[in-house]
DNA sequence: TCTACTCGGACAAGATGTGTCCGAGTCAAG
DNA sequence: CTTGACTCGGACACATCTTGTCCGAGTAGA
């Protein structure tokens, strides 16, 4: 049970992305943070074919969000890069053996299924509760605010 | 982010054990769900080792529960097998690169931190909510009962 | 027209999970 | 009491996925 260590710098990436009101090339994003340039462009590249940024070309380009941090959700990005399908994952069991239950009797998911699809449910709720937007609200009140200022001017 | 496939496999033997009165060996639960005997032994081992069940040496001997089916959560199970560790480990990238935070100033975790925590608090809770007594119970309910009668004559 | 910069997908290496095996210990029967 | 067979437990390979890297296609600006 182990996420990709990828949502982090995705959702670090979003937020700082959020402060920007510049495109912001990949590399830039990789030498603020310290981490690999080639690794972090896989990562984003997941955000733009989820919708999440929006790559802009040539010279002057990079990443901006597709849409207000206020509409992005943390559940967003970690679907988009650690995939949208849920940890557990049914393989029918009661189905085989020698006291398998008959395929007719299967037609709702089996108790275990339920218990385990319910905890992801509120794991997902809790993630699609918080926006990008609120994380960065969090991050100016911890600061005392001129955090972003200083990612402005340095980007 | 996936799961260890072998925690369903726990599950449904831990809910088999809370309706057999005698040891069963390992190799017999593995031939009723018709997975590896191999495998499952590892399995059913990191539940020994977490004092889930019980392992019994010699010629009768096998696995029981080591503690009632009421009191056994289907967390302990997921933990067991899986890892207490969770999802989202924050490696603080915070404190990297040029404008990195002192160290001081790290004294609660980062907000996209926290959201992640929260979401994994609400995961365990939702676990924890469900014991395999509550399990056993809902398969009777949707299979009219005489399942486990038929497991229990086939052990 | 040209150049330099950007993203995008295709290509290896390491780590983790999966699957298997054989040996030590133990209880029951004779 | 001896014997025997059955049990678990940990140590050993294999497969898959995540991680990490590279170079080529496309584009905006000079």
């Amino acid at each position: 049970m182990k996420m990709s260590g990828g949502v982090e710098w995705a959702l670090h990436c979003t937020v700082v992305l959020s402060a920007a009101e510049r495109p912001v090339p990949a590399g830039r994003l990789a030498e603020l943070h310290d981490v690999s340039a080639s690794y972090l462009a896989k990562q984003l590249q997941a955000l733009s074919r989820a919708e999440i940024i929006r790559s802009v070309q040539g010279h002057a380009g990079g990443y901006e969000l597709a849409r207000p941090a206020a509409r992005i959700t943390v559940l967003d990005v970690v679907e988009a890069v650690d995939g949208p399908q849920p940890a557990f994952l049914c393989t029918e069991i009661r189905q085989r053996g020698p006291l398998a239950t008959p395929a007719e009797a299967c037609e709702k998911p089996c108790a275990i299924s339920r218990a385990m699809s319910a905890a992801d449910q509120a794991w997902r709720a809790a993630l699609r509760a918080v926006t990008i937007a609120d994380l960065a609200a969090q991050v100016v009140e911890d600061y005392d605010g001129d955090v972003f200022a200083g990612v402005r001017a340095w980007l």
